[in-house]
DNA sequence: GTATAATCGAGACGGTACGTCAAGTCTTATC
DNA sequence: GATAAGACTTGACGTACCGTCTCGATTATAC
């Protein structure tokens, strides 16, 4: 899970203090939603858990390899709360486009929430520099998504609604995409009209009909 | 152009010296290129010029600030040198189709080019995160080309090829922002055959016709 | 007088601006009153003075060059000030000890203005350090007072009030250097009662008579 | 015993490294020795010394504290050499002139020492314009000296060969002070000749007896 | 009474050192 | 043996001045 690349002698994960792993991840994701990524330090997460720096480098590798497993916590942590029915699954009424355009403004929502804007930015940021760090957090994070996108539009193929040579994985980069751009690169403003328009122009296209 | 926040009297751009300035964008784009975006420093910059720190902080504000009118600096270059007719113009045969695959081809090979990578990563991260550095960015090196698609689009619309109630901004969002998040994320490989296949999604559409 | 080593072709003194000289004068004493002589830069002073760096580098060689020659110049004006026949001169009025006491207690004064005390502390500091400097300061700013003592001393010694085999240079360190180490160092404090000791002490040695 | 003035917490004096003190020490002195006080920066003795500048920086307060600190100790370990019994008495034969002279000469031997020479002048000059250190460094380095000079006056007075109303503390400015002057201001020449003079002076006065 | 050349104010330049911050390593004492 | 604490070396930060240099603009003699 962790990109710590052992070179010492790995240490012994049943004797880690689990109160020390929660307050590191706690002071990390504070510290990044207070100062932003650059300020947050790794001295700064270690005097505000209250913990000493080499608990930290015995565990992780860098900052950035604390935020995304701090990330994941919280991520996992907001799913259980949500109850596992609920959880990031697409809804199938049998109108792909009604499904996919529900999902995606929940989707507009949570990029809205300050608690995951900062972390977020900061795990996307560093994961364009570094490609290592940017795969596992691509798997980690966005890989479930995208996933279940697939899935629906597998599903939509079964039913005829999408042409059957379409290819599901490129398919949800029509929409996943653009919102994603947008909000990396503040291309343009996010909003339920602009998601809604994506799916539309995805599933019908551009050309007349 | 720059990013200085003037705090101490401007200095006088008319006295600046040329010499030096190239020499900082040389050595930027250098150093970026061989260690890496974290690991350039504004002294290794300087160093490298054999121009003093104050010479950079007198210009520019940051790493990020430096870098950004380097790169430009590069793609005008650029531009320069493949002739003022080519430079970033869509053709129109009067196919849409082919025409944004031909470009699309060329902006996958500009994607791989070595020289440009390195630094257009950095930028983007940094952009990511730093919301001014990331509109400055886009506005100079990504807006030029969308305008063109968008007015590709709006061609295509008035030969009846596009429906007209698109909005090009977004249409043309198809198949630049997916190709973008792979770059960015390594959401996926990056082909020829991949970006054909995001025009053609983006034109027919993922249902049946 | 400066301790320019003249390396570039010596500058035209007769076309030198007597505006900035004073100016820079002017600067450089307050400066080193209210900042203190390390705090005290050429380009402070330069600025201050309303002129540029190199009008100084071009007639002084040094910081502590500049407030030589401005203290010297102020002195010479406190000597104009003061009227030609009073300056200086220590009275005889036939009495050694009541003539030295009274001259001393005048230095007691002088010691005490602060006007002189900035300049002068940085001055000797920089002339401990730098015996170039030092040399020049003690002839300039030190020398006529002790040329002083000594002829009164030898007049003293023709009067029949001190020993014929006395050296008048060495004799008047007695009074002269014990002041001059409290000043400096903080060896002590500095009050008419004890350099009217001092001069006892000196003529009448330490020994019972 | 530095002249710190603690702004962040105190650091923990227990676990300082006594190798990285040493090396500080060695290395301010021999740069003072080799280049003077003035191009004696604080990297250069981080460098030389192999630490880093906060580790410097951490204990003491500016490079005249450093400097200060290592004389001491450099005094400190000369006095252990020459042994305890010898060091920093003045004998007392019954004949205070020549037991003064005695010792004078050898304050003449170490004013000439160039080991000592270098960094007694750097912090003269600095307590010269810096109160404080100046009187931290007459206390630590003068006073002892000064002191058994005023017991060996005070054991003459006992004996009679001093008047019973001189003050000693003001009578060994005598010869203390002419000397420390001349090295200091370079006002004169030092010699055994000299101090041998001065102690004459000083004992039977300037006035015929 | 101009020509003309040096000085002038200004400030950009290549540098050096400053004092601070944080990185990652190492040591010590505690639990 | 993991931990909290924090001293250590390293290296970059951004700032302040150094002394040199190039610019017009301004004198102030010498033509």
């Amino acid at each position: 899970m962790s990109l710590k690349k052992s070179a010492q002698p790995a240490p012994d994960s049943t004797r880690r203090s689990e109160r020390s792993r929660r307050a590191i991840y706690d002071a990390a994701l504070a510290l990044v939603a207070e100062v932003g990524y650059p300020r947050t330090t790794i001295e700064g997460i270690a005097a505000r858990a209250g913990v000493g720096k080499q608990t930290i480098y015995r565990w992780w590798s860098s900052k950035a390899d604390v935020l995304l497993e701090a990330f994941l916590d919280l991520s996992e942590q907001a799913s259980r709360d949500a109850g596992p029915e609920y959880e990031f699954a697409i809804p199938d009424t049998g109108d792909l486009a009604a499904d996919l355009k529900a999902v995606l403004r929940l989707t507009v929502d949570q990029l809205r929430d300050p608690r995951f804007e900062g972390p977020s930015r900061a795990l996307a940021a560093e994961g364009v520099v570094d490609e290592q760090l940017g795969r596992i957090a691509v798997a980690k994070l966005l890989e479930p998504s995208l996933q279940m996108y697939a899935d629906r539009v597998r599903s939509a193929q079964e039913a005829g609604q999408v042409r059957p040579d379409v290819d599901p994985r490129i398919a949800l980069e029509l929409w996943v995409s653009p919102l994603a751009q947008r909000w990396l690169q503040y291309t343009g403003p996010i909003s339920y009209e602009y998601t809604d328009t994506l799916v539309d122009y995805a599933l019908y296209g551009l050309a007349p009909r």
